[in-house]
DNA sequence: AAGACTTTGTTTAACCGATGTACAAAGTGA
DNA sequence: TCACTTTGTACATCGGTTAAACAAAGTCTT
């Protein structure tokens, strides 16, 4: 028993989050305006609106458009009373961006990253980011937090348990980080991370039951419904690239067989592509590009691939829209009416909706965005109540 | 925006949620324990206790131990204060429960469905209950509801979407059976029924990332994580049956080629038992318990499907306990090798536990409990916050 | 057996925040 | 200019929690 027992201040944490968030999403409001939508009364909005502006958490901006009597004055969520930092940590390369607190990017920085020791990469993370808060305008919050998608299994303790293409494990990375930075620090794997990117800054705004497909040297799932971010247990993020999808299948290194991304993901496709004496994705999609009909024929392969085990999670989730991210991204002109083709052919029938099927449409910045939000969440989540 | 905001009345039914659920749960207590236990105020305390009691959710049922002072009053959750009705809507038969608001089985009925349509099967049904209804005890609410687990896939307005079993479509089963008894009525699929009847009463009281898999004429699954069952887009309960696991393996009625449940069903098994000239599944489980090697070999193979799709869930979602339920329960002693074989061959290694495999530990009644406790959180959350 | 100490549970005044009402401020439109 | 609207603030009231005091009912030591 250690639920949190109910007073005044709860119920005013209660009223001043619902006054934020009606701000934020749907701001600029007057007062009165506030009262209408959340419920509260005018003179509970009143102070409350009062300690916002206090805080710098909102500000006037001036009076709005009269209906016939005294002319509003506009509130305004102050985006800029605090900074956050997200970051992408993949295998050979680190983005980091700094945003505002609705996620607008204000700076950039991506590192090569030359090897693949967690030192390394911790000592390359710390200087991005210190560089990119450089560059942070002053605010009254200052740095709020930063957020981190990294490209393996973490828990819900910030640890990544397991990191195949970094060769990492039980790197308690966002202690080492937190330490490093002296911010707050929230880790989760690229996939989820990329999944509340596309949510809330992209392809997904107005969709509520959304799966990211982050397409790389293997696959992951971030797997959103009714606007939650699904996770396993002890934060465990779903490794459903190596999910079965052909029982007696080519042999995988995690000692499963047919594991989907033996055949569907950068790798599977790469190995596909020895034979043309192809070594580099960039390669494949080049011949592709020049009209190669062996390149353009394993995307074909990869595409089909890709929507079986898209079908499979459309079954069991029934998702609004699947979106495809990271490497894969770039064979779309090739893939995308495979697996269409095979994604309808192979989805239930009695689905009320078809799944739509689309590309990142935040380009490569799914992960960093929403690694981002975490932040800003976290930020919020600390004085308020989670609503 | 239709957050519920904040006032007093809301604290109040928070605090009192919280100090009947710590009775629920650790019962009997007294008053100055329950300050302890849920932090807050000894007369705060005091209070709400007496509410509970004067609306017979709990009573006094004497004093206690000393431990150098007074002696204190202990208090105990009135489980009779009201009674649920559970139902497991099967494919030929219904089973229905009267319980106790403890889940406790206080009557039971069972029939047999003679036909399909929804018509007979919704006469029944209520015949059934209201045979319960009438060995229901004198209590203070009465019948509080009733919960259905039924065959099909269900939306979140309790609507049977597709049932391919009965042959059922769209019926509007919650307005149905709440018209015809009168009392609130919630409906789920079954495995989900099965899921919670497990976890509150059964196998996985102790655990809160459970997988249920219903394996009956097709397989549905109940996720549980983090004591949360997980429910897809629209209430939807994932058609995880019709997962691929052969890309191009056996077709499916569904449309899909290689669904899982072609491999792993009772349905599945039947159609393999054929050449051996058995019919029905019973044939199957005795020739097995007579030693009949084809037998075997057949529950062998099945098992082994059994644990390909265990080892996509238990990759997908890293359970801490997988309970398998329905008629496939009853083939445990042929089947349970293959499957913890496959699912440890199978599974990733970096899961830091292994999944446990069980098998119903509540038997038949895992569905109809957990559809009884639909009914009786139902009852709980209505004049309550839900915590 | 008496008195000191403990524990339980109730009572009461103080405090805090939301609400409704009244009201002041600042418009619009005929 | 005047009637009517809309916005935002001020203030008394209400309900619920809390801390502190207290009454009730024990135990334990001497």
């Amino acid at each position: 028993m250690n639920t949190t027992t109910g007073d005044q201040y709860l119920v005013k944490k209660i009223n001043k989050a619902i006054v934020l968030d009606a701000i934020r999403k749907h701001g600029p409001l007057s007062r009165a305006q506030l009262s209408d939508l959340t419920g509260l009364n005018k003179g509970t909005v009143s102070t409350l609106a009062g300690e916002l502006i206090e805080e710098k958490l909102a500000s006037e901006i001036g009076l709005g458009r009269s209906s016939g009597g005294r002319k509003p004055v506009m509130l305004l969520f102050n985006r800029t009373a605090g900074y956050a930092v997200g970051i992408d940590l993949g295998v050979r390369y680190a983005l980091a961006v700094l945003t505002d607190l609705e996620g607008r990017i204000v700076a950039e920085e991506q590192r090569e990253l030359e090897r693949r020791d967690a030192d390394y990469a911790l000592d390359v993370l710390a200087a991005t980011v210190k560089a990119l808060i450089a560059q942070a305008p002053e605010s009254p919050y200052g740095i709020v937090g930063a957020g981190i998608g990294v490209a393996g299994i973490v828990d819900d303790k910030g640890t990544v348990l397991f990191a195949p293409n970094l060769e990492w494990e039980n790197v308690e990375l966002q202690r080492l980080v937190q330490d490093a930075l002296g911010i707050p620090v929230a880790i989760d794997n690229e996939a989820n991370a990329g999944a509340l990117g596309e949510m809330y800054y992209g392809a997904g705004k107005e969709a509520s039951d959304i799966v990211y497909l982050s397409v790389g040297t293997g696959i992951g799932a971030g797997i959103v419904i009714g606007k939650h971010l699904m996770k396993g247990s002890g934060g465990f993020s779903g490794e459903i690239g190596h999910t079965t999808i052909e029982t007696n299948g080519k042999k995988c290194p995690c000692g499963n067989k047919g594991c989907w991304e033996q055949y569907a993901s950068e790798r599977a496709l790469m190995d596909m592509a020895k034979p043309l004496g192809i070594e580099r994705f960039d390669g494949l999609v080049e011949a592709a590009c020049q009209g190669s009909p062996e390149a353009i024929r394993l995307f074909h392969e990869v595409g089909e691939s890709l929507g079986v085990g898209i079908a499979n999670i459309v079954n069991t989730f029934n998702p609004e829209l699947v979106v495809i991210g990271n490497q894969m991204t770039r064979a779309e002109p090739w893939i995308r009416n495979a697996i269409e083709r095979v994604v309808s052919m192979r989805s239930l029938p009695f689905h009320r909706r078809q799944a739509q099927i689309r590309f990142a449409s935040l380009d490569t910045h799914s992960a960093v965005l929403g690694a981002a939000h975490y932040a800003i969440s976290a930020f919020f989540a600390k004085e308020r109540v989670t609503l």
